[in-house]
DNA sequence: GCCAACGTTGGC
DNA sequence: GCCAACGTTGGC
């Protein structure tokens, strides 16, 4: 079993919109080094969910993977945002898994917080510069950023 | 809205 | 293979 983390904006789907749903395609990752780590999902993993571009950037809760990678199917609906036309289905660039609802924190657990803590400062997340939107999570970051949330 | 940092593209 | 130009991310 693994842990991650994965950024999502609010506005586009937040973790309100996957606690009302409870499961959806975690789908638009269009970065290869993303994508990879998608690609090494396993069900039963599970996932810090992040939001950025928003007023509050922070993590709002937990996330389940219920279904390992697969492909993508908004890269070859020209109606997607997410749209590459250089993607063929005889030869997909992109996956997305399917995650489920787990826990909605009380509280985001805001970015500057996350910084401040010294256990996550190899956390590709508070690094600067860096704009990985899925990236794994050790057990020792996992455990700190647990124990930080209110309850 | 600004802008630093990054990833990708494409000419050479 | 290099690297300038461009588009995007994402915090502030």
């Amino acid at each position: 079993m693994a842990y991650w983390l994965m950024k999502s904006e609010p506005d586009v789907f937040g973790m309100a919109d996957l606690k009302q749903r409870q499961r959806s395609l975690w789908d638009g990752v269009r970065n290869y080094q993303a994508r990879n780590f998608l690609r090494e999902m396993q069900p039963g993993d599970l996932f810090f969910f992040y939001h950025s571009s928003c007023p509050e950037p922070g993590i709002a809760g937990v996330g389940e993977i219920i279904k390992a990678a697969y492909t993508d199917p908004s890269q070859f609906n020209p109606a997607s945002p997410y749209y590459d036309p250089k993607s063929s289905p005889d030869k997909p660039r992109w996956s997305g898994v399917d995650v489920g609802f787990k826990e909605s924190f009380v509280a985001i657990i805001p970015l500057n917080i996350l910084k401040a803590m010294p256990a996550l400062s190899e956390l590709a997340l508070v690094q600067k510069g860096s704009r990985l939107s899925v990236m794994p999570v050790s057990t020792e970051q996992w455990q700190a950023i647990m124990a930080s949330r209110c309850t």
